[in-house]
DNA sequence: CTGGCATTGCTTTTT
DNA sequence: GCAATGCCAG
């Protein structure tokens, strides 16, 4: 807050504000009745009850623009906190469409840590006690500029913690530590408030290293992700000053997924709106999916008790999904038990049944679900033609998705993968990067304003100005502007000579990988004859060591390319996979990746007892963990708009064993009446057909006659269990007639652009060599991702690889 | 200090 | 079956 907070001038609404209120209201138009009472509903506590694609966010936007015409409250006095950034700008985006300029100025919306982290560096000389330093005791306390320790800075300090206190870090590793130390500070627990039934914790060493940990925090002025929010809490818990304070002036609460708030996120809000009450939680206790990172489905279950004469507004009018999908996802929830309830209905037309089948194998599975999105793409069946871009596949495990991109890469189907490494978004590596694209194109004038005082160099806004306005008068780029910034003298002295250097580098640079210089040596120059190396060389910062790290890591990465441009291109689409692409591809991620979003066509693929509920979530949580899987499998069938197919197979290759499986239990709590089930090409007319024969060989060569044997009474199993006879009975037509299926074969009589021995570049597998031709299909031979058999579309030569766009 | 080989263990993931 | 560690040797 940016004006003094304990005024508290505003008393009253102001004549403006009752002007504003007085204008006919358009963000109210067209809220359902139950989204209007939530919008309207301001004082007190309020729980909002908002089913999936019930229209959550518009209400919520909605309140805040209502709480704001209203006079309620000025933007910066309204707290408004969510899980992700991405909603936090979802909401910051909707506002400002909702209300233009008014929504500016919402310094207090964001996720709990970026606001924890703003109010911890108000008032970070509060967090301190002695610590012994060597012997020597000593006040330490955090100050304002401390560092924020990301997953590796943390595991590195673990280790040399365990290392110093004479632990086997192979049997108690680092990760395990970690593990327990952010599960103790998702509830809130200092060191010394840990419950004497967990001290037992890693081999008995758990508190005191935890203890040892956030000394060693506090000395480096440092502290990790729980810590910003238990750090607030332990300030509010020891200053009443400040407390009240902002309870002063946090005068309206809003909280997004309240169903996924942990402990300390609780007790946070609880400390926060202890004093006026007026916080307004909005989730849904059925998409509660986050219990394994702390989250605690009581807190939402307990919400009427914890903040007495709540109101609960219940959102059931879906917008999003047709009744048999509606009644499928309502049938499976209610298999649950302590669920506060809610019943979703909606206007939409019937639309097609839930669509069952189950498979073979995973291999013939994915082969079906590739095959089917084509069609679905195509508009046969007599239904429109469905982009690829409407529709996903969602699986519980990240390790499913293989099985489908390795599909997708062979018939030329275009795909995404949502979630993976982040590794490209990391500072260092976005730096590292910046001076690469710099390099490869001279006119990337974002990158030159991230990198043109990145290490130091002198260059603050002034210069940064005088650099864009000699840029923009002479109509060139950033890096020429700079040029001429140093020939004209411009820029002078200490600024002026570094920028001449950053300048003279990059056209030394841009020479040299003109030459066809060995890109990783090109790469390795930039980054030291840049300083940047250096500059993180000198950084004494807790995390410097692993930024260096990683830009090794970068380097490495290089390798698997043959120039700069290849491996740009190639990351870029990696960090892009949120952005435009240039074609509609079919989505693939996880559940939980999934939530939040919504798909006019959905894949369920591996709904099997074991995966899918996971065993490990039962064998872990019992009751708890079969209940949250049952609320995935919610989540899954609610993001689906039209289409929802679910799909089990009888084999599937774990861990590179086969292993047999029986449809999921929660295919047995489906409703029969809304779905239908499908008959597989390979078991139309009873039994199996070639694809199971060869997938049953295939197994008896890799897994042994035993697993053959096993497979075999696993498909007696399967197909004898209750839930797929029942299922069975229903069963209307075969699902495509057999000539659909030609598109798989290979097409002998295509010309493939490429012929043996072609050097070749791929997005995904990086450059290889054709090693065999077959109509439009390629062997290839990658040099990092080993054979791969696809489609020739999906592949350009190598020495093109820098300048396709794919 | 690095690179190659063996060992191991294996949901979900944001900040 | 594979990828990510870890250990040892050079």
């Amino acid at each position: 807050m940016t004006d003094s907070t304990d005024s508290d001038a505003f008393e009253a609404p102001s004549l403006s504000a009752r002007a504003m209120a007085a204008r006919p209201a358009p963000y109210l138009d067209g809220l359902n009745p139950a989204q209007l009472q939530a919008v309207q509903t301001l004082d007190g506590p309020v729980l909002m009850l908002a089913g999936a694609g019930t229209g959550k966010t518009r209400a919520l936007t909605a309140r805040i623009a209502h709480l704001m015409a209203q006079g309620k409250a000025r933007p910066n006095e309204i707290l408004a906190v969510t899980f992700t950034n991405k909603a936090a700008r979802e909401m910051k985006d909707r506002l400002g469409r909702m209300m233009g300029q008014a929504a500016e100025g919402m310094p207090w919306l964001g996720t709990f840590h970026s606001v924890c982290v703003k109010l911890l560096r108000r008032h970070a000389e509060l967090v301190g006690r002695k610590v012994s330093v060597g012997g020597e005791a000593r006040d330490l306390h955090l100050r304002s500029n401390f560092t924020i320790l990301d997953t590796d800075d943390q595991n590195r300090l673990l280790k040399q913690l365990i290392q110093a206190a004479d632990i086997d870090e192979k049997r108690w590793p680092p990760r395990m530590l970690a593990g327990i130390i952010d599960h103790w500070k998702n509830r809130a627990w200092t060191p010394d408030k840990v419950p004497a039934n967990e001290a037992g914790a890693f081999d008995g060493h758990g508190v005191a290293l935890y203890r040892a940990y956030q000394d060693r925090l506090l000395t480096l002025n440092a502290v990790d992700f729980g810590d910003l929010l238990l750090h607030v809490i332990h300030i509010f818990q020891t200053h009443d000053d400040v407390l009240a304070q902002y309870r002063r002036w946090f005068r309206y609460i809003l909280v997004d997924e309240y169903q996924d708030t942990n402990v300390a996120q609780y007790l946070w809000l609880r400390l926060l709106a202890g004093g006026h009450r007026n916080i307004c939680c909005v989730g849904d206790d059925d998409q509660s999916i986050y219990g394994w990172r702390g989250a605690e489905v009581g807190n939402i279950l307990r919400f009427e008790k914890d903040f007495e004469g709540a109101q609960i507004i219940r959102l059931e009018q879906n917008y999003r999904s047709t009744p048999h999908i509606l009644a499928a996802a309502s049938a499976v929830i209610a298999g649950n038990k302590g669920r506060l309830g809610k019943t979703l209905w909606t206007k939409a037309e019937e639309g097609e049944k839930v669509r069952l089948i189950g498979h073979w194998d995973g291999d013939e599975e994915a082969r079906w679900i590739g095959e089917e999105a084509e069609s679905l793409q195509r508009g046969t069946r007599g239904l429109d033609r469905i982009p690829l871009d409407s529709m996903a596949i969602l699986v519980r495990a990240a390790h499913q998705m293989r099985a489908f991109e390795d599909r997708f890469l062979t018939i030329g189907l275009p795909y995404r993968v949502i979630g993976g490494p982040r590794f490209y978004e990391r500072l260092e590596i976005r730096d590292a990067m910046a001076y690469f694209r710099l390099v490869v194109s001279p006119d990337d004038d974002l990158a030159f304003e991230r990198i043109v005082n990145t290490p130091k160099r002198g260059l603050g806004d002034k210069a940064q100005q005088t650099i864009q306005v000699m840029a923009r008068s002479n109509g060139v780029s950033l890096v020429e502007g700079a040029r001429l910034c140093v020939r004209t003298k411009t820029i002078g002295g200490k600024g002026g000579k570094a920028l001449a250097e950053l300048v003279d580098g990059l056209a030394r640079w841009r020479a040299e990988l003109l030459d066809g210089r060995d890109h990783i040596r090109l790469a390795e120059e930039i980054l030291d004859e840049s300083g940047y190396t250096t500059f993180w060389q000198n950084e004494k910062t807790p995390e410097a060591p692993g930024r260096l790290e990683n830009l090794k890591e970068l380097v490495k990465a290089l390798e698997g390319f043959e120039n700069l441009q290849g491996f740009l291109e190639h990351v870029s689409l990696i960090m892009d996979n949120e952005q435009s692409q240039s074609e509609p591809q079919i989505t693939l991620m996880t559940l939980h990746a999934a939530k939040g979003l919504e798909f006019p066509v959905v894949f369920l693929p591996g709904w099997e007892d074991g995966l899918f509920p996971s065993q490990r979530s039962m064998d872990e949580s019992g009751m708890k963990g079969l209940e949250e899987e049952r609320r995935l499998a919610y989540v899954g069938i609610t993001r689906a708009e039209e289409i929802c197919t679910i799909s089990f197979a009888a084999n599937r290759r774990l861990y590179g064993q086969w292993q047999s499986a029986l449809p999921s239990r929660f295919i047995d709590e489906l409703p029969t009446e809304h779905v239908e089930v499908l008959t597989p090409p390979g078991l139309y007319g009873g039994g199996f057909g070639a694809t199971g024969m060869a997938a049953a060989q295939q197994a008896a060569m890799s897994g042994g006659v035993e697993s053959n044997l096993q497979d075999k009474a696993a498909r007696a199993d399967v197909y004898n269990s209750p839930g797929w006879r029942r299922l069975q009975s229903n069963a209307t037509r075969p699902m495509r007639q057999p000539s659909e299926a030609k598109n798989l074969t290979i097409d002998a009589t295509a010309v493939s652009a490429f012929t043996e021995g072609d050097r070749v570049f791929h997005q995904k597998f990086g450059y290889g060599e054709v090693t065999g031709v077959e109509g439009d299909k390629l062997e290839v031979s990658f040099d990092k991702a080993g054979v791969k058999k696809l489609v020739g579309r999906f592949l350009v030569p190598a020495d093109q690889a820098g300048d396709v766009p794919f």
